[in-house]
DNA sequence: GAAACTGCAAAGTTGGGCCC
DNA sequence: GGGCCCAACTTTGCAGTTTC
């Protein structure tokens, strides 16, 4: 059933889903309270995004003297598939006009440097920004060149301007993505897939503390508007009701820092798990691996605080990881590709692709330890 | 009051297809 | 034909409510 759902996503290759406004504000908050400049001066780039639907565009605008913001930028990619909904007072959209009478055929670039209330309504909104846009007043809104690829020249060069990238970029081109944010050496808070975790180009800058998990989403469950609401989803995932789509495994990545990195994750001893934690019960001790030197932890909380050795845990560790109380070894990469010769049980003979247990397969763990206080 | 039902929150996961 | 890679999920359990 799972596979059908995965075959299902390739073929649709739907990569379109708004992020909520809440979710966004929930996120940047997070960082504000660790650090409340962390936005402060700062160009805020957010391609891969429609500004006429984006939250983002939304959030960052509505807060832009708040955060303290130098300037932001939104780009889209193609041209708006639904202009003149969500921030439909912004007038006809450019792009439109540009080719009267035949499709739309460019995307479009918004620069914000300035918000006030212009109206003089006594509050900023949105039409305070659609009047300075109108006006051309120290604000842009021009259509892009190319279709808004964030590979494009035009949209690299608004990225080498850029300090922080906030964006929900196509999960299907996620390692693209980070790559290129690397290679600006950009600081970023952007939404992938927690199977990201386990590519070995991302893994390795997660071991290297140069990229990890943000805030998150509430429970761990996003839930995302879509325009392409297909009935295929499975039950529960998708809404009709809200409209909205229900995914588990999606995460914020970033390398700015926040406050629940740094919260130690409270856990029991191996006795106590073995007696009172029910997901380990009928376990009389917790199961080694066939094919590796560790024991395997099956969920996050039932981490042994007294365990000294290597315990390899599900990739979801990392939405608790705190780099001050435990070391990241490695992956099942890792060891298949002899970067952790001591964890490989000598005698097996078998496959080093994923960690077995009495022969069956598990899914992707990665290995840790305490840090030694 | 036990069983069945329901809604919600929490936390985990494979195997088909393609490439060599 | 074996191994690697990929893909915007599913399942489970608990707690509160209804039913008989």
């Amino acid at each position: 059933m799972a596979n059908k759902n995965l075959t299902k996503a390739k073929k649709a290759k739907n990569d379109e889903f708004y992020t909520q406004f809440s979710d966004i504000q929930k996120e940047v908050e997070s960082y504000l309270e660790y650090n409340p400049d962390t936005f402060k001066d700062k160009i805020i780039y957010s391609n891969c995004d429609d500004p006429f639907e984006s939250n983002f565009f939304r959030y960052f605008v509505l807060n832009f003297d708040r955060l303290g913001l130098k300037r932001l930028i939104s780009t889209s990619y193609k041209p708006s598939p639904v202009a003149n909904t969500q921030l439909g007072l912004f007038g006809d959209d450019k792009t439109l006009e540009k080719v009267k009478g035949r499709p739309k055929v460019t995307a479009n670039k918004f620069i914000i440097n300035e918000v006030g209330d212009i109206d003089g309504d006594g509050s900023f909104t949105l039409e305070d920004i659609a009047q300075q846009l109108r006006a051309n007043k120290n604000n842009e809104w021009t259509p892009l060149e190319g279709d808004g690829d964030f590979r494009s020249a035009e949209c690299v060069e608004l990225l080498k301007q850029s300090d922080i990238v906030v964006t929900n970029p196509p999960f299907s081109l996620f390692r693209e993505y980070i790559t290129q944010l690397f290679e600006h050496k950009k600081q970023f808070l952007i939404i992938g897939s927690m199977n990201s975790i386990t590519y070995k180009e991302i893994f390795v800058l997660i071991k290297n503390n140069k990229l990890w998990l943000g805030n998150g989403f509430n429970a761990g469950n996003a839930y995302f508007s879509t325009p392409n609401a297909r009935k295929d989803f499975a039950s529960g995932v998708y809404d009709e009701k809200t409209g909205l789509v229900k995914f588990r495994n999606c995460h914020w990545f970033t390398n700015l820092d926040h406050g629940r990195r740094h919260q130690p994750l409270n856990l029991m001893t191996t006795n106590e798990n073995l007696r009172f934690n029910k997901k380990m019960q009928g376990k009389t001790t917790y199961d080694r691996y066939d094919n590796y030197d560790a024991i395997d932890v099956p969920f996050t909380k039932a981490i042994p605080s007294d365990y000294e050795g290597v315990m390899g845990v599900p990739i979801s560790f990392l939405d608790k990881y705190n780099p001050n109380q435990f070391e990241i070894l490695g992956s099942d990469t890792d060891i298949k590709e002899g970067k952790l010769p001591l964890l490989i049980i000598s005698k097996w003979n078998g496959k080093l692709d994923r960690g077995y247990i009495h022969g069956k397969r598990i899914f992707s763990r990665m290995f840790i330890k305490h840090k030694k206080k």
